[in-house]
DNA sequence: CACAATTCAATTGCGCACAACTGAATGGGC
DNA sequence: GCCCATTCAGTTGTGCGCAATTGAATTGTG
């Protein structure tokens, strides 16, 4: 079984083998990406919420209320994506930013009480992806500890 | 082993725990996504590259010149994302675009002499992502393989 | 106390992703 | 031959993701 199912017509030796190769697997993890991202996006389309909106909602939900900083290291974004995103959430009314009174540089993010109604809404979303997924779970078990893995080396050898 | 390293204090049943595995899922595929960017990021930076870019030339690299048509069906993309993008990869002098004689409708791209010379640095790209995704040849043909599957499911609950 | 370095959130700029739409070209049914 | 539906690429608008910068608040050091 080939991964590309033709031959390399291009020349290059070992390297180009690596090239295919890699297109396939991070190709292959963009690829998924989006394609949650889809599903998502029907799924949530009833909530007005975007997939990155949701996740942070699912944070509140769970931890109620946290600084701005604590949220990005969560979610692994930082304050030029999470900013305009919470803006948004707050012009929906599902969150609230207020300064915190300990340390005036950051910024408390809470839910307000239409946030955590829309909790009920949500609780249906989970179920709905898993299925699409359509995968058992112990083979997501290990999709998830491969992704875990992955990342975390990839965070080593880029960030420091 | 639990999976959050806490119990949920929110109320919800069953469909909470499964916010929460979802949470898992979603969010390591999306975290991984990202971190396989981070390193594409600076490793092709010396290139003038974006990821997304360096995945036009590599189908370009193999198939020598094809309508937009297909780079989108190949890479999954729509022409909301490559016409701009396809701009850019022309105005650096590395494709060309040019109407279909026999179809006017299609554009056909393909390499300029500067494109294909690029191939060569790209070489090299690839031996060190992997370098740095730092799994065993077989993991990571586990994950190519789970992460094709679930795409598949995926796209055909939601495409139709 | 003063002053430099650090820590925050926010902003700006650029590129990607996707939905919705436009407009030209094509092809099938009559 | 003439429409009408379909197939293309491109454009517009919205939102995410990230680098780089700004500016205010805080902390550490002398």
């Amino acid at each position: 079984m080939t991964w590309h199912g033709e031959t390399p017509r291009t020349p290059g030796g070992e390297d180009a083998d690596l090239l295919l190769l890699d297109q396939q697997i991070c190709f292959s993890l963009n690829a998924a990406s989006r394609a949650f991202g889809g599903v998502y996006r029907t799924a949530l389309k009833e909530l007005g919420l975007t997939y990155p909106q949701y996740l942070v909602m699912l944070v509140l939900w769970e931890d109620g209320a946290l600084p701005v900083k604590q949220l990005g290291e969560r979610l692994r974004l930082d304050s030029g994506t999470l900013s305009p995103l919470l803006k948004r959430l707050e012009a929906a009314g599902l969150v609230v930013r207020e300064r915190s009174p300990e340390d005036e540089r950051s910024v408390i993010v809470s839910t307000t009480p239409a946030g955590r109604e829309l909790r009920e809404g949500a609780l249906s979303v989970p179920r709905r992806i898993l299925a699409a997924a359509g995968l058992p779970l112990d083979d997501l078990r290990a999709l998830r500890e491969l992704l875990g893995r992955v990342t975390a080396n990839l965070d080593a050898a880029t960030g420091a």
